[in-house]
DNA sequence: TTCATCGTTTTGTCCTAGACAAATATGAGA
DNA sequence: TCTCATATTTGTCTAGGACAAAACGATGAA
């Protein structure tokens, strides 16, 4: 059991930094200045790596990285903790009941607690009130180092399998039809599967692709389906820029009379493009659907 | 709604090529050879974003670029139909009932079909007998274009939801306790939801962590839930030689108490490492289930 | 024959370094 | 204080060279 090195294509994998920009940050930056094997390749060091999330966080949050890579690795750290708006508690505080089960690896433990607020909530709320806020935590929580990747994965399986299990009771439905998806480079689907349960509350019949469909196939499907909608599903770490990107083009490419709905814990730092709708919070996603039948009616 | 044309992004996305490939493609074959903008930079036309996901198919089926750019474009096609191996008859033939669902767009049909035969065979035998084989068939028929991607997301999303709901009767279990998951560059997970499922039916207590986990996490995973075994899942189109090299690695940082096997549809090809069982075929997992517990009585 | 081994060819990924567009910050003027 | 124009920062594209890894194919042994 060696040091592990990791070279840049495992570095883009983990840190979602293109390769281009990594050696851009070295030439420009100096960091990461990576060892080199033998034939002059890059090698990452997991300490490299780690800062290089903490820097990706960062920027994400809105700082820039001329300031980032100028100031001292050690006072990065504090910028996190950091509000991003004034006002807004740590998301994290209020859920340490469930992350302390994840991080005893009390898988039964977490199931049970799971399956007990759902019962109490019914499934509207738990899903606005708990699943959709601690799946938000959770994910600040890993990137804050407090768990680790696998603890999220624990977390994010029972979770939809959860869900699924309470989905199978609702039938099939009425109107608008929607077809859900992620962009190929958003592999998150436990926010499409939140979405799902409340379109589908609200009566609506969900078509889901599950993640990752490129965009013209996307296109393909909801003209093979005759879809009324495209929802597509965005999380906290998708670049926002790439996101509103690939919502025009998407956009271009149907027909207006499809409508384009984007949700997710990602969208709300996305400038839409015109003909794209966001349904955010408690009442985005009914909104939406009642929206839509007022106007096709 | 312009004639789209996509830059290098779009068509790495669509495609699953690499900007760099997609450049050395064109400097070493020339082709493609898009259109360029008033800046040099590459747009690709809609054809040749066609044309390049049917030569990634049939690379992916055994072909080599050399041959595919040489012949001309329609010769291209019918390679297609060939039968990967000689005297392997076209598995997609017996499956024609389920595909011709997939591409009527029909999805309740589908899933009502699935119900049914679950049904009619028991959970067991619909795994092993229906929803693996079908599968595979589901596959080749996309690298054949006899389906869109979408339209085995749509079957692939069906089965899981169909699976997950089964799985929900049978309740916790006991030993062996099993790490389900897949490495971080293999994303297929319906292999690992069949694995699950045949396991949990031996009588196994089973964590899945979904798919892409990193080697790292893996051992982590396993060491704190105390589990006996890691299992992995590898689908077809995953490099043999990269899974033997991640298989090594893995053994190696797993402590020589916690057996590590492997199965899925890609397994066969694999050349094992020592200390790594492969679980294939009928059998397969409930004999290294039995041989687990004869071991460790 | 069949199988393994070793050199050769093909193929994909990494490298450097220049250019420039898009995003953001800064400053001048209303 | 706000708006617009200009400057700076930042990310992504470009080209072509190099070379590792994979696949092929020929040669020799069982």
């Amino acid at each position: 059991m060696h040091t592990p090195r990791f070279n840049i294509t495992a570095v883009e994998r983990d840190t979602g930094l293109s390769k281009d920009l990594l050696r851009m940050w070295e030439r420009r930056y100096g960091f990461p200045s990576p060892q080199r094997d033998q034939h002059g390749e890059r090698l990452y060091t997991a300490a490299e790596i780690e800062r290089l999330r903490l820097i990706k966080r960062l920027i994400d949050k809105g700082f820039r990285p001329g300031k980032l890579f100028a100031s001292d690795p050690e006072s990065l750290e504090s910028l996190l903790a950091e509000p991003t708006t004034p006002q807004m508690p740590s998301v994290i505080e209020d859920w340490n009941g469930y992350l302390d089960l994840l991080r005893q690896g009390d898988i039964s433990g977490l199931r049970d607690a799971l399956q007990q607020q759902l019962m109490r909530q019914g499934l509207q709320s738990f899903v606005l009130d708990t699943a959709a806020p601690l799946s938000v935590a959770v994910g600040e929580a890993w990137m804050q180092g407090q768990i680790r990747i696998h603890e999220e994965h624990v977390y994010s399986e029972q979770l939809k399998s959860l869900l699924r299990q309470s989905m199978a009771v609702l039938g099939e439905r009425g109107r608008p039809t929607l077809l859900l998806t992620t962009v190929p480079d958003e592999e998150h689907g436990l926010g499409l599967l939140l979405a799902e349960v409340l379109f589908m509350l609200e009566g609506a019949r969900c078509i889901s692709l599950g993640t990752r469909t490129p965009l013209l196939d996307i296109v393909d499907a909801a003209a093979r389906h005759g879809v009324d909608v495209v929802a597509l599903s965005f999380s906290t770490s998708f670049p926002p820029r790439q996101a509103a990107i690939q919502l025009k083009e998407l956009r271009d490419y149907m027909p207006a009379s499809i409508e384009l709905w984007i949700g997710g814990a990602g969208t709300e730092r996305i400038v839409l493009p015109p003909g794209v709708k966001r349904g955010m919070g408690r009442q985005g996603p009914a909104q939406l659907i009642e929206e839509w039948r007022i106007n096709h009616a």
